[in-house]
DNA sequence: ATAATAAATGCAATTAAATTGCAATTATTA
DNA sequence: TAATAATTGCAATTTAATTGCATTTATTAT
């Protein structure tokens, strides 16, 4: 598991992507930035409408522009949920973990997750614009009896 | 990319999965024993029902109780579309190649694949209970100009 | 074989994530 | 500061997937 710290700057990171500085976005991308895991549209709309007024389809349109952008990274689950993470340099590329229980989202350490993507880096033709490596099942504080 | 060769029979399958031999169950089990590459259920759907009417929701309960006594695999899209393959000794556990331009599910090799599973094995208490390396983008066929 | 029981299917309605069109609002620019 | 462009909010829609329930089909015990 990797220890994620928030080390971008969200108004440098709107304006390096050229997105125009709307509070809404900032929302989202502090969030983003300074979130433990990956989080859902849902969690991200619950947490800021707490203080803050936004509609759930303005994060959906968010979290898009971040991905088309490259600020941002999708993780689908299997279950038909949508994770979203930061993609800056502070966190590459790595393999995720579902927990079915807890419904937590945890990064696997990026030096394996690496090692096992670089074995698909060349696919005859093929164009990779996604790779994603998931792992489901039931974290280890939930095996325990945590929230089964 | 894996050239898949049906080797199951399919009555064989629902007797040793202790699953009734309904005209619908073998339809299903068939269809994905014969299938090139993994399927979606409007796939399945739109070809049984070419021949043989079944309902829809039908083959959903049925790919699920497929998943559930490990007779197929569901394979997620980060589009939020499954698509089913076969989970025989055949068959193993293997990434696949999404690619969005023509919707199709690609298999990859399953001895690249196998190794970079490996890698994450030893998940610290965590309990693994599907692996999924999926990549998405375009493929070869696709990528000359095929069908974007 | 046949009746009784259990399981599977078909159908309609529903759920939930995500998307779309459009009007209103907010940001950027000239 | 006005004009233009982009973004947001809202309502409605889309689509994969699920659920409850009546009907049909398969399995079993007699």
């Amino acid at each position: 598991m990797i220890k994620k710290i928030g080390q971008c700057n969200s108004l440098q990171v709107l304006k390096d992507a050229k997105l125009s500085r709307t509070s809404q976005r900032v929302a989202v991308l502090d969030m983003l930035i300074n979130a433990e895991r990956p989080l859902t549209v849902i969690q991200i709309f619950r947490n800021i409408n707490f203080h803050q007024k936004i509609h759930k389809v303005t994060i959906y349109r968010i979290l898009s522009s971040f991905v088309a952008k490259d600020i941002a990274r999708g993780i689908p689950t299997d279950e038909g949920i949508n994770y979203y993470e930061m993609a800056c340099r502070h966190n590459p590329v790595h393999a995720h973990f579902y927990c079915k229980s807890c419904k937590k989202m945890f990064c696997l350490d990026p030096a394996t997750s690496s090692r096992a993507i670089e074995l698909f880096a060349d696919l005859n033709g093929f164009k990779i614009e996604a790779l994603s490596l998931n792992i489901t099942g039931v974290c280890s504080n939930c095996n325990k009896g945590g929230s089964l």
